[in-house]
RNA sequence: GGGCCGUUAGCUCAGUCGGUAGAGCACCGGACUUUUAAUCCGAUGGUCGGGCGUUCGAAUCGCCCACGGCCCA
């Protein structure tokens, strides 16, 4: 059966393929491991590129390189081809007559595109001005089996890019500059904080109560404990646990997971940075969000205006601020102040906009309804929106002068959530009350609402300073800045039903 | 979950009214010592996503399924 399809495999490329590559075996070691390159392309481009012709002639620079063959042109007893690197790509100048004797015809024209090579030479310029290397040795160092995609159109079958991404990113330049920007985002968030006096730690991916969002949690078991546990949805708890502890300031940047429907904008693992700085509050927090977003772009994108499907967004400009009911009443301007203030007229106004309310819904998460259909996709340039109803922020901090709404924002670009803050619940009493509520609502059969944390509430009771906390979704942020229209385009292995 | 679109050679794509499947690139053979989508000559390559049905005959029409894309919930 096995063998059945292995023939049903082979195309006619790949049998050819696997016949040169038997050959290989039966010359030596078909796979050898002394090369050494001394230098990667983009770093030969970088330094030479600009030399003159007549400046390389008269200083030759020997290089060993190495990289796949992604083009070649055969011409007789010369020919060109590009290898390409980590770094990008570099030309080959490759003639018979300084390779040993028949090594030309019998070795190089039998090699194919996609083989991995190793080459040395001197550095020269063509006709043309190419910084190229004039091979004077060159090795077959990895045999492919299977052909790459045509030069010219490339990969363009999304599937194929999500499924067999190394192939995206071998024929993709795009591709490839997309998940460079993604580590380069990463890594600038990590020195920004480090630098602010965050320590970056780790906290557990499986946890026996899921806490920190309201999600659906995957499940797994642990066999010699036998005992269930979840993937979590999110870091919060134990970051909090950790500020207890006196680690004041904590962030950690890693995978949470939520047991949800796939879209351009969800897949069930993602990455979210999480930081809590204690003796703050979430005016704290948007002022260095503010600060490190603006500082992001123009590190990583070189420029402030970034453009996103089309539409441009400002991060120069200070980022506007308003509140949950104030964006409400601005975006829908035949609304009063108490069409959503009572539960009565909040109610009717949810009901004219076709939202389907539940009975166990409050005047707050009406409002929170009222606000994600009406306002959220309108929210474009950089916007904080503030003074979201407790009855949906169960973590998040009273506010001191309206105790119906936290000390909590979101922050929305493009009109996509990109980060959630806020002032953290450090009343223990207040907290257990809150879990209390989830408890209630999860009984009525919401399987989004949080468990009662026990563990977490002696935590609390043993003194966490007043602290603001805030998550942000690397990638919707990576999406933003890489002009990606999917949360796919900037994973490198996005999650995909098994093909057949 | 619903709607629309897609799935044809290794890749990118055509395929008319239902009448035995096409191109370019790649690959194979040949020519060619500065090409870069190299060029020129010649040849090979197909489970038309899967299944069922209609029909003398299906890549094409119908139904079901799978996977993907976009939109909506």
């Amino acid at each position: 059966m096995a063998e059945e399809e292995t023939i049903q495999d082979e195309q006619e490329q790949i049998k050819q393929r696997r016949e040169k590559l038997s050959t290989l075996r039966e010359e030596g070691i078909a796979f050898p491991t002394d090369f050494r390159r001394d230098v990667v392309a983009g770093e030969l481009h970088a330094e030479y590129g600009e030399k003159a012709a007549e400046d390389l002639e008269a200083t030759p620079v020997r290089v060993k390189v190495a990289g796949r063959m992604m083009t070649r042109r055969v011409m007789g007893k010369a020919s060109f081809c590009h290898i390409q690197d980590m770094s990008g790509k570099i030309q080959l100048y490759v003639t018979r007559d300084v390779l040993p004797e028949g090594y030309y015809n019998q070795q190089f024209k039998k090699w194919d595109i996609g083989d991995i090579l190793g080459a040395e030479g001197i550095l020269f310029k063509t006709k043309t001005g190419e910084l190229s290397v004039k091979v004077d040795n060159i090795r077959l160092l990895t045999k492919a089996l299977r052909p790459l995609p045509e030069k010219f159109h490339g990969l363009a079958d999304q599937e194929t890019k999500y499924r067999q991404r190394y192939l995206d990113l071998i024929m993709n330049d795009v591709t490839r500059e997309t998940f460079l920007v993604r580590t380069r985002i990463i890594s600038f968030i990590r020195e920004f904080l480090t630098h602010s006096g965050f320590l970056e730690v780790e906290t557990p991916m499986m946890q026996a109560i899921p806490g920190g969002a309201t999600a659906r949690p995957f499940e797994t078991h642990h066999n010699a404990l036998d005992m269930g546990l979840y993937l979590r949805i999110a870091p919060e708890l134990y970051l909090k646990r950790l500020v207890v502890g006196g680690f004041e300031n904590v962030f950690e940047i890693n995978r949470n997971f939520r047991n949800e429907g796939l879209s351009t904008r969800h897949n069930p693992e993602f990455t979210m940075l999480e930081f809590y700085q204690a003796y703050a509050d979430y005016h704290d927090l948007m002022n260095l969000t503010e600060d490190m977003l603006r500082q992001l772009a123009k590190q990583v994108l070189g420029k402030t205006k970034i453009t996103y499907q089309g539409e441009e967004y400002d991060f120069d400009k200070p980022f506007t601020r308003m509140s949950v009911k104030e964006s409400i009443l601005h975006y829908n301007p035949e609304l009063k102040p108490e069409d959503i203030d009572n539960i009565d007229s909040a109610c009717k106004v949810a009901e004219g906009l076709k939202i389907p309310l539940k009975d166990s819904y409050g005047l707050g998460k009406i409002q929170i309804e009222i606000f994600e259909k009406t306002v959220e996709h309108r929210l474009m340039d950089p916007t904080f929106i503030t003074a979201y109803p407790v009855e949906v922020s169960p973590l998040a901090r009273r506010n001191d002068d309206d105790p119906f709404v936290t000390d909590r924002f979101e922050f929305f670009v493009g009109g996509r959530e990109i980060a959630n803050g806020f002032s953290e619940l450090n009343d223990a009493e207040d907290q257990a009350e809150r879990f209390r509520k989830q408890v209630e609502e999860k009984d009525a059969g919401d399987m989004e609402a949080m468990h009662f944390d026990a563990d977490y509430i002696t935590a609390l009771e043993h003194g966490m300073p007043p602290t603001a906390g805030e998550g942000i979704g690397i990638d919707r942020l990576v999406m933003l800045f890489t002009d990606a229209p999917s949360i796919r385009d900037v994973l490198l292995f996005p999650h995909m039903r098994p093909k057949a």
